[in-house]
DNA sequence: AAATTAATAGTAATGATTACTATTAATTAC
DNA sequence: GTAATTAATAGTAATCATTACTATTAATTT
């Protein structure tokens, strides 16, 4: 099924052994340093295929549509892996996490963004 | 400095007043059924407005670039609003919260995504 | 070594968002 | 109230990340 090349085996290597969170972009560029003519598309498809196999994964959070909030204030969502609608969730903001990184990590952190993913009621009932 | 006009007060008032979390196109297609020729440039130009002026957020996460981490296993980042750098934390994963949250809305949660914002050190310091 | 076909390089297409520009309309000056 | 000023708009073009497409290359199998 599946072939080996070297390019994918480089794209692994190098996610692997770095901490900079790579986007496709840098990855391509520091693959070229190895493989000269690697081309972008190669670089995305082997991303996504090392991720669908659970050897890296992605931080995208949000899909690629940006989406709206009425409410200005910060407070926490659940989004449905399946219908892809957005809910509020009604939990308090922890304020002390942020303080607790702050102190663990030297970071000024102002706030933090939490997403509960899952499936919404209707996408549990619905058989299919 | 500003100046009304209907098209923003529709843009606000819809927004406002559900809690479908919307995207710039779905506002659009709202907007058209009271102000047919209204254009989707309007429709992102007043969005980021008013986010701007605080009337309404953004659940962005995540800018337009996706990134890539060599840890397939969930954690937690914490991104610099100023340099765009995103780093790991060390801060084990609440896997009680999941429970709670799916215990209190009946959505079946499978995980979250927590991402902390603000300065990293580099940036704190750096005074420009 | 030849046959098979997954993977690639390179390019074109897509889709969300932003930029641009002539026109419209809200506000200000008279 | 009317004319002058200029912010905001509609409509279109441009941008940028990502995906799709296709002829060619190169792993793997026969």
């Amino acid at each position: 099924m599946f072939r080996e090349s070297k390019q994918r085996e480089a794209i692994l290597r190098f996610v692997k052994g770095t901490s900079s969170h790579p986007t496709a972009n840098h990855v391509h560029e520091e693959m070229r340093k190895e493989i000269p003519n690697i081309s972008l598309g190669t670089v995305y498809r082997n991303l996504k295929l090392l991720k669908r196999e659970g050897k890296i994964s992605e931080l995208d959070i949000a899909d690629s549509k940006s989406r709206f909030d009425g409410n200005p204030h910060n407070h926490y969502h659940f989004r449905c892996e399946r219908c892809g609608r957005v809910f509020d969730v009604d939990e308090p903001v922890n304020k002390e996490i942020d303080k607790r990184i702050a102190r663990k990590t030297g970071f000024k952190v102002s706030h933090h963004i939490l997403e509960f993913r899952g499936l919404c009621r209707d996408c549990q009932s619905s058989n299919e």
